[in-house]
DNA sequence: AGGCTCATTGGACAGTTGTGCAATAGCACG
DNA sequence: CGTGCTATTGCACAACTGTCCAATGAGCCT
């Protein structure tokens, strides 16, 4: 029995949850899978969250929120808002490794059923919004890229991207992993009236399209 | 104890399952809950299908098939593609009003876990595109439109769509309905040559963004 | 050292769930 | 009318869920 600080416990409960929730996706994840993730008893989990519902959007607040830092701050440290733009699929690009995105299919799917997971995964998705839309209205305002609705266009990019992930994700195969970013990189420049190519190198094969890609292998694992 | 025959009543417990997947969701429809909805014992439903996953897949496929079918017919009976491509867009937006999008969330979420669902879902999904992607090219062979991927083109414009209806169905409030099927059309025409409004009458408060609509009032409700 | 607070335990509880099976009863046929 | 087939019943079963709570014991303060 390691007895520890509220915050800590509190902190690796959430961990732990995250953990699960990566394996067995967030409608899977029981108290007692945390429990025993932690090597602790099952009761200790409701003595820090009133209700599983509390626990597993907190759990998913952490895991999506922290994929959402590393694009804000990866953009933060680059100036011009086109190179930001580009930071932003190119972030997107290099966390589709250890894709996470079965959580975000959990969370919208379960967001009628659980209040609390509604709630963060709307605030989430909100910010992701709002990320693109001041980038794109900065764009708009040193002239370098030309859009009459920023807010509307940023929904729509992050719309396309998201219906593309979900493809890959629920049915592996149907979609070429490569196109998720590919296709929404080349809408996103013609919506902002962007040279092709401007936010970043879209290998040719996102673009011609029908027949197999020749390109490389690509692993199809479908867990994380 | 009504006796029906196999056939109808195999039929019934489909109906009845469709029913209560409309009401409570796929993941939430239970073995007992479709029992009460036809009146009949629970262990009747186990005597027509094997496991539960089977059912529900079966339910989905019925259900999601039918608006599949809708729109497919409806299609058909138009001749030149373009118009074709118009009545897909407005078959869609009629269909709104009775939405069962949440249905499509339920089947991606739980294409992880129920193999049964995920290859329906992949089926119907698969069957979307094609026909989308079919009429496409009758209209690149006719010259109304030009298209260098009908196949890519196709699965981004319904992953759009996928990606506007989820914020709707999961996020109430956070996109505007109507947005969904103008925002969708505008991009079919931007991605296929053809002129504004060629696809539709897109209401313009679907472009002009932003501000809060001043147009018809819309009905939030939730509940399908 | 002793006491006290509170993190932690381990299990109880009532409610689910999918599944399987003996018994029952409706209906068609002889 | 009786007989057999089988659709249908009603329940048992085991496993699981979230939630709750009295008992325990670790670690800090006096």
């Amino acid at each position: 029995m390691t007895r520890m600080t509220p915050a800590q416990r509190r902190e690796e409960i959430v961990n732990a949850t995250v953990t699960v929730m990566l394996r067995k996706g967030i409608a899977a994840t029981t108290a007692r899978d945390v429990a025993e993730q932690m090597g602790t008893s099952s009761g200790l989990i409701h003595h820090y969250f009133l209700s599983m519902d509390d626990l597993l959007a907190a759990a998913f607040d952490r895991a999506a929120g922290q994929d959402l830092d590393v694009t804000r701050t990866a953009m933060a440290a680059v100036g011009a808002p086109v190179a930001r733009l580009a930071t932003f699929f190119g972030t997107y690009a290099r966390a589709e490794q250890t894709w996470a995105f079965q959580l975000w299919l959990d969370a919208w799917a379960e967001a009628s059923r659980r209040p609390a997971v509604q709630m963060t995964s709307r605030r989430l998705n909100g910010a992701w919004q709002r990320l693109l839309a001041d980038t794109i209205r900065a764009g708009v305002a040193s002239g370098e890229v030309s859009c009459t609705d920023p807010e509307a266009t940023a929904w729509r990019i992050l719309c396309l991207l998201d219906g593309l992930a979900l493809q890959v994700v629920a049915h592996a195969g149907a979609i070429d992993r490569h196109h998720v970013i590919g296709w929404s990189l080349v809408y996103a420049e013609s919506e902002l009236g962007l040279a092709p190519g401007a936010l970043g190198a879209a290998p040719e094969d996102a673009l011609a399209p029908g027949a197999t890609p020749a390109g490389p292998a690509y692993d199809r694992a479908t867990s994380p």
